[in-house]
DNA sequence: CTTGTATTTTAGTTTAATCTTAAATACGAA
DNA sequence: TTCGTATTTAAGATTAAACTAAAATACAAG
């Protein structure tokens, strides 16, 4: 647990984006579409953030790029997140907000984004 | 360790005061004094955030006000923490940081404040 | 090579955090 | 009560983080 890793993993989005990708791998899309309040942008400059603090890391999967928590780099730490995300109860509400995402109208729509308001979700 | 006690760790400016805190309690105007780079408000206003997060705690004694790490509020980071600020050498470098202060004209003087460059200890 | 999807990067803007100065509060001593 | 030290609070300015839109890169398929 570096002094980057910890200052990365405080950042509220962070860890949101964190906790979506706690209970297996996605690609950068994924974590995207399920974050409707941000531009994809936004999430990528993230995961950046997230990789370079070595808190995940990426392998391209095609013309995906799919990222994934590096849980050895989290230490006991990790083990406290697992504690909190790891139950049940989070790893359904996970699934259901990536879920949500793919109802919409599928394959080949430019991801429209909403019409951004406030921050909310948490 | 609650949600807002990690976001509080985000501050590297935070982390500073923590760790300063992190071989003893200390009175806010002494951490103030090992940070030259910032005014006695800032330091204070930082504490409160900490204060608030519940990841210190405060005592007054006298007309000081004195802080102390709340570790039990830290958890598993509190352990991540301790390797990183725990060890010998970090100890050594806070005890420095904090005699240092000290050296200068004692006692009744207003805190002169230094001019203020970019921001560089860490 | 061209098109289409997936993602990243750049550059500039917005938003939120942090900091500063000045004034206010708290406590102790005279 | 008045003064002096220690610290906090308020209000506004500065800075850094996060975000957006648009352009650029990467890969696959035709």
């Amino acid at each position: 647990m570096t002094h980057d890793a910890l200052t990365a993993l405080a950042s509220p989005r962070r860890q949101e984006i964190l906790r979506l990708l706690w209970t297996g791998e996605r690609a950068a899309g994924d974590v995207s579409a399920a974050m409707p309040d941000v531009s994809f942008a936004a999430v990528s400059l993230q995961l950046k953030v997230l990789l370079e603090a070595g808190l995940v890391e990426r392998r391209t999967d095609g013309q995906r790029r799919v990222y994934r928590v590096r849980r050895e780099a989290l230490g006991a730490v990790g083990s406290a997140l697992e504690r909190m995300w790891g139950d049940a109860l989070w790893r359904l509400r996970v699934a259901a907000e990536l879920a949500e995402t793919r109802r919409g109208p599928r394959p080949g729509t430019p991801r429209r984004r909403r019409r951004l308001s406030r921050r909310s979700a948490s």
